[in-house]
DNA sequence: CGTCGTACTATACACTGTACGTTAGCGACC
DNA sequence: GGTCGCTAACGTACAGTGTATAGTACGACG
């Protein structure tokens, strides 16, 4: 058997290679025996770097996250946190696997701590207590990650004739007697559900809201 | 071969115990193979009801959204908006499921349509135009999935030990020098996230938002 | 040069979704 | 009542999956 030779490998590689594969066959597609043929190496060798799927999947998270820009300073504070929402979106939108792997694991690692720390910083110096920034962090994170989440389902769902021509159907079995409204909005929905502006209504709304509780 | 006799089947049954499979083993431990044996059925005999595996989930989807409490009349327009969030995000806790369902895959289905003209029509009916009703029952649907995902991860995180203390330790690891407001605010992080008053934060920044910007 | 730890391999197991072809129970019609 | 056809449920099979376990050869170090 042509064995590799030894030391070929590291978790860098490892992650590197499993991060294309995700990005080349989809989240779905996404295999251990898959990154292991993609290395030329047997299945069990990423077993030396990585206790599992799921530790693969936590470093990828963390390599991507590695690619969020730094905050802009000198902007008042509600322009720095609309900035951050954006680049994450930007990031997800760039990478679809980092939606999924946000929402399915709990987050850990160096660069995603990075990125916590940017936003909650900008939400301590603006003057919110540790409760307030806390809360308002864990919304602000949510929110990006189910919008954006959303978004990319529906233009994943869009991209594929077969879906798209079955949801049309499915929408126009619906009786406008029974749902006038879903109906009537229904060309609305399609139209405006992804894009940046929905994304920034949502994000509009947050930080009026915010901006309405926070002492002058 | 002691052959089950024909029609004990029918799609109602099967999704029933599909859904009871998945509350007992969780949406990932379940399996088409799980449901037929569960019915003490080939696996094969699912095939006449559902054209495969995403089509069962849709199917579940919609039966659990069936469950949604109709939206509460003779209240102001605002507080219909969040009762009928705070009832979607009951729901999702009550069946953990449904997050998933409702994330990965395009909304369908009579109960889905339901809910969506329940919340559409309250939105109308308050006065916003189509495109704006639109945009909020987009940014009010995402922030609840949003939000409530991140709930249930966290509760199912925190339900297991093992990945409890990895958790732990991954956020005691890192320096303060370099996070220092990740690390001051770890414990109201980790107290105040989850929970109604959390969920109840963000919506109500949102709602804030939102009657602020619509004409008295 | 010999030895030892370890990076990688091989094999195996218990699963998964589902394509294909078969068979038998039931309703309907003569 | 007997027969026929439809189709619901079956069995088999395939190409995958993650990973446990045991083995092997290579590189570095004494």
């Amino acid at each position: 058997m042509a064995r590799t030779p030894r030391n070929t490998l590291s978790s860098e590689l490892v992650v590197r290679t499993a991060l294309q594969v995700m990005e080349t066959k989809g989240a779905d597609g996404f295999s251990l025996r898959g990154v292991a043929a993609e290395l030329g190496v047997g299945p069990m060798a990423l077993y030396t770097y990585f206790r599992n799927k799921d530790d693969l999947y936590d470093a990828i998270r963390d390599h991507l996250m590695a690619l969020m820009p730094p905050p802009p300073a000198d902007l008042p504070w509600p322009e720095q946190v609309r900035a951050i929402c954006r680049d994450l979106r930007v990031l997800m939108l760039e990478h679809p696997c980092l939606a999924q792997l946000l929402a399915s694991r709990p987050l850990s690692g160096h660069e995603t701590a990075r990125v916590a720390e940017g936003l909650l910083s900008v939400l301590r110096s603006s003057g919110l207590d540790p409760e307030t920034a806390a809360r308002t962090h864990t919304t602000l994170f949510t929110f990006v990650l189910g919008a954006t989440t959303w978004e990319i389902q529906m233009t994943v769902e869009q991209s594929d004739p077969d879906a798209l021509r079955r949801l049309r159907a499915s929408m126009e079995s619906l009786s406008s007697r029974e749902f006038p409204t879903v109906v009537e909005l229904a060309p609305e929905l399609a139209r405006t559900s992804g894009g940046q502006q929905q994304f920034d209504y949502g994000l509009d709304l947050l930080l009026a809201g915010l901006t309405a509780r926070t002492p002058s």
